[in-house]
RNA sequence: GGUCGCGUAGCUCAGCUGGAUAGAGCAUCUGCCUUCUAAGCAGACGGUCGAAGGUUCGAAUCCUUCCGCGAUCACCA
């Protein structure tokens, strides 16, 4: 992430820099570096020099090196106003100018804060990849958001981004599903039945389970041991002997299996569609199972793999600390770290501009990862450089885990329409909406649910798993997606008020209120926080930053007029400034996938 | 048992590469709608940052040990 410092961020430099050369011109001294860091709220100043940091150097009183210093730069240095000296802390107040004149060189630039050109290598982002036996739920819906809004941030940080899922189309889990529909569904179908196809194919899938253990309580009954039950009850046999039609490509069994399956993803297309993801390219675990076995026996030979006496095929990680791990069965037979092996390599093979991969999976899998990037790398491919495991907390419920067979999930879609629900009654509540449409209202609910929704997840660290309680349903208050929402339309209300006011240059000769320089900090700090969200893969910053935004914004709202004020250079900077707050809200909540409306 | 992650206010979460008196929201309480949307603003209350050591001028942050919770250690995916 090396993109090049826009010049008005260069603030931060020309103080470090002039820091630098107050000490060598009183101290005859060279410092490494100069500590920063924005002044508390509680002092007055606006950025913070640590002089802790340079006793090492420089010998002496910290409050008197500090005030030197500050006299020094008041005397020298155009950006800075007025110092004082805290302990170690030499607090600058910086002219207001800098900070208008910051504004006049963003006030017209589209998406300010993103990159504009993209570098030429492209990194690939997998998301979702569910089973093709169930429907999706909330924990789903935590891995699809969390996937879609990195590969935004990825974007606007200046990546190209390709978008993918694997989708897991073939296995036991979808034989399950086949069988109990042969067996108890009367073919039964979308159509006929009014379900949505994810959700017909997941009722069979909870059909089969309920089925098998009957047939175990059956068992165990007559004498049998629970263990062995397990293995032998007639149904599972069967889904298992299905399996093996499939793979031999029994026609029947095919054709079942991709009437099936279209049914699932007209389904999940619908449940994307709703939730605002999507994906650039897709795979298939039928086209990609056999994959990477060509790769071992490469490795084999290489002696990156050893082979055990019963034929199996392994990879010694001992020496980095893990252990050893089988790449291929004693039956020659890939297993899910051959076939990850072998996708990866397939992606960057389709498309060759690929320098990196994102895998967005639950830190339950935290430990395959270390050892497929690990096998990469030993493999000698360049991009295994650059693989990244977006590894998330899993979402549980009061209850502890969802469980798809026992019915304790919290479904997608059903979660999706109660957050509209709920924000059609708080709206209704509210009653703000006249002169809205019926399918404007519709629409607004939508935009309102699915945001308290997605920032609710998103806003928390990937990595901490997330308590879900769906008693206590997501909050509409506070630090939440439809505050912000919220505050983006009353900016809209203000701007419709204002009429066309162009967005010519602001005065510079303005002195700033207390809020509206707060307010221009805030904004100055978009484009290095989408950095470090990309970095860091963080949607959870973007929302922190975005919320800290709007409650500054909240707070200038409250306490300065904007279109009652007289002076008209001043009307105009609150005018511009509110309408950059807008377009950072909503540039920012579109690195989140949420919508903002224009009234609400 | 080994490995990894997490533990901050009653609850949900911030706290960047160590820096000033640890911050928000919810909940509870108090003010503010004849002025731009009160899904808001201003304020009060609330903390042994899991525990103990260590490094440092300075530790919620880094290191060690311990405690608690979770995940993982399959010829499953």
């Amino acid at each position: 992430m090396q993109a090049e410092k826009p010049r008005y961020m260069s603030l931060q430099n020309v103080i470090s820099q002039s820091v630098s050369k107050a000490v060598r011109d009183l101290y005859q001294l060279e410092l490494p570096t100069v500590e920063f860091q924005p002044t508390r709220k509680d002092f007055e100043g606006d950025i913070t020099v640590v002089v802790f940091p340079m006793l090492r150097f420089v010998k002496g009183n910290p409050v008197e090196i500090g005030t030197k210093i500050g006299e020094y730069l008041v005397e020298h240095v155009d950006e800075v106003a007025k110092f004082n000296v805290v302990k170690g802390f030499l607090n600058l107040v910086i002219e207001d100018v800098i900070y208008l004149n910051f504004f006049n060189t963003i006030r017209d630039e589209a998406d300010y804060g993103y990159v504009k050109s993209p570098t030429s290598d492209a990194v690939m982002v997998e998301y979702s990849s569910p089973n093709t036996n169930k429907p999706l739920h909330l924990g789903h819906i935590r891995n699809n958001l969390l996937g879609y809004s990195v590969s935004e941030i990825l974007k606007a940080a200046g990546k190209k981004v390709y978008k993918t899922q694997i989708i897991n189309d073939r296995g036991i889990h979808i034989c399950k599903s086949m069988l109990a529909w042969q067996k108890f569904g009367d073919g039964e179908t979308p159509e006929t039945s009014g379900l949505k196809g994810d959700h017909l194919v997941g009722k069979y899938y909870v059909a089969f389970d309920q089925a098998y253990k009957a047939q175990i309580a059956e068992l165990v009954d007559s004498g049998t041991s629970k263990e062995q039950a397990e293995k032998e009850a007639p149904i599972l046999l069967e889904a298992q002997e299905m399996l093996r039609k499939w793979e031999s490509g029994e026609v029947a069994t095919v054709t079942l299996w991709k009437t099936m399956n279209s049914w699932v993803y007209d389904g999940f297309d619908t449940t994307y569609k709703n939730l605002g993801v999507d994906f650039d390219t897709l795979y298939y675990e039928s086209d990609t199972y056999l994959l990477g076995r060509n790769v071992v026996k490469d490795g084999l030979e290489k002696g990156i793999f050893f082979k055990k006496p019963d034929g199996s095929v392994w990879i010694d990680l001992t020496e980095e600390g893990l252990d050893e791990k089988i790449v291929l069965r004693s039956d020659g037979t890939a297993v899910y770290m051959t076939q990850d092996i072998g996708t990866a390599i397939q992606r960057v093979t389709d498309h060759p501009d690929i320098n990196g991969l994102v895998y967005t999976v639950g830190n339950e899998q935290d430990y395959h990862f270390k050892v497929l990037f690990l096998i990469l790398k030993k493999l000698g491919y360049q991009w295994a450089q650059h693989l990244y495991h977006l590894s998330y907390g899993m979402v549980d419920l009061p209850s502890g885990k969802m469980k798809s067979r026992e019915g304790t999930v919290v479904d997608a879609d059903d979660l999706i329409a109660n957050m509209e629900e709920t924000a059609e009654e708080i709206s209704k509540e509210l009653g703000k909406l006249d002169g809205y449409s019926e399918t404007e209202k519709k629409q607004l609910y939508r935009t309102i649910g699915l945001g308290a929704l997605k920032y609710y997840i998103l806003k928390v660290d990937p990595k901490k798993r997330i308590l879900f309680n769906p008693e206590e349903s997501v909050d509409f208050q506070g630090n939440t997606g439809p505050f912000i929402q919220y505050t983006y339309a009353r900016i809209q209300s203000i701007l419709r008020k204002a009429g066309d006011v162009g967005s010519s240059e602001v005065a510079t000769s303005l002195g700033l209120h207390e809020k509206e320089k707060e307010l221009l900090k805030q904004v100055q700090l978009f484009p290095e926080t989408v950095q470090l969200a990309a970095e860091n893969y963080s949607p959870a910053l973007i929302a922190n930053y975005t919320y800290d935004l709007v409650k500054e914004f909240n707070s200038f709202y409250q306490q300065v007029s904007i279109l009652g004020e007289p002076n008209e250079d001043k009307k105009h900077l609150r005018v511009q400034l509110s309408r950059k707050v807008g377009e950072v809200i909503a540039s920012a909540f579109r690195l989140l996938g949420i919508h903002v409306p224009d009234r609400m």
